[in-house]
DNA sequence: CGGGCACTTGAGGACGTTCAAGGAGGGTGG
DNA sequence: CCACCCTCCTTGAACGTCCTCAAGTGCCCG
């Protein structure tokens, strides 16, 4: 029923999976749903199956940050209060925990609370990463990192086939740009032979080396 | 010895806060000086007892991202390696624990597990307004935000008188911007009337409300 | 087949950066 | 104690990157 190679359910015996699925509820969304919103309480604690989602902040003027995308074996609702909402971009499904239920069993199981902690250093990780990225990075620079980025988190995809699940829009909103300049700096990407799409939510890296290097922090 | 106020030690018992002590060194630094450095494992944890410190990223071709502001009561070190390198703003003191030292304290006191917690908690929730900041926000308003960011952080900042311990360089590579956008920034609000500099370092905020619609994220 | 949405492309403009100069404050050595 | 220097800050001018506005294309779905 869980797959071990999400990041919660790693190196957890027969026991804890059990435990863990006794008190899961499948919960399936369709396109472009939410699966929970911004500044509420965070009762539950969802894993995600398979499907992609982002996790996104939007202001009350319109503007939208895009916090992160999100992928199956990764985990929503560890803190007390969603400080984001989380809306689907596919078809999605996902294991849905009680918050509680999950502190409690990780108190009795010290892998799965380990696991936990791992996962919060995890998600502090990629935000420091994409701190420095809005911060400091140009715009060609931001596109390349998230090809990167999707090209390690997206299952199934590889250097000659990444199929993006989201739309430009969501792009640019992750990468503090807007629809234009993403779109612009795809055509220059390919234009410089680093890039080929074949359609237009499907990419190819041609050239990893440099791509690597325009996207690194180094 | 502790400040009961500090994230760390807050609603700890004295038995707790005993067993800490006997477990933790101070650390004296002068200004400039580095607590820990990028990409190196955290064989420590340190809580800041007083002065004030970057937490930075710098990457090869010079530029740099500064992460976070840390203060009196900011605790350094919860991750098992260091994605950042903190650096001393002023004179700065802290008390050095094992790392391994305060999970296995943590184990035993949960009172202490709690507030590990929520110190993660929190910083997430900073950098998750750090986020929509970078990605979404005007000059000005970044200046806004991180205005009221000291205001409630900084010991001893009032609306009339916060004290910056950082320049502007500092403040420029917190908000993504440059040393002489963030200075022209400073004057264009102090020419609508919003903020006054005493001296160079010293801001009183005049206009609370519009200063923190600016600011604001809703 | 038509309409709507997403994407691309172009032109113009704005915001922020870069480059450059000048001023202010603090520390050091004469 | 003053002169000098260095660092930090401000201000100006020119430039560039990215944004805004606008039009046009392609694709999916009804």
């Amino acid at each position: 029923m869980f797959d071990r190679n999400s990041a919660l359910f790693k190196a957890l015996g027969d026991e804890e999976l059990e435990s863990l699925a006794k008190h899961s509820r499948l919960k399936v969304l369709s396109k472009h749903q939410y699966l929970c919103t911004q500044y509420t309480d965070a009762q539950y604690v969802y894993i995600i199956a398979s499907g992609a989602a982002v996790a996104e902040r939007v202001s009350s003027d319109g503007r939208r940050q895009v916090l992160s995308f999100i992928f199956p074996g990764d985990v929503i609702g560890l803190t007390y209060h969603h400080e984001f909402s989380v809306k689907s971009l596919t078809p999605l499904t996902s294991h849905q925990f009680r918050q509680n239920k999950i502190a409690e069993l990780s108190e009795k199981y010290s892998s799965l609370s380990d696991n936990l902690s791992s996962i919060r250093e995890r998600v502090i990780a990629l935000m420091l990463d994409q701190l420095y990225l809005l911060g400091q990075k140009k715009a060609h620079e931001r596109v390349c990192f998230l090809l990167l980025h999707l090209l390690k988190r997206l299952p199934g995809a590889s250097v000659d086939n990444i199929e993006l699940p989201m739309t430009r829009l969501d792009m640019a909103d992750y990468l503090g740009l807007t629809v234009e300049t993403v779109s612009r700096s795809i055509t220059k990407l390919k234009a410089e032979g680093l890039i080929e799409t074949t359609e237009l939510h499907s990419m190819a890296i041609t050239d990893l080396e440099t791509v690597t290097k325009l996207a690194d922090i180094n």
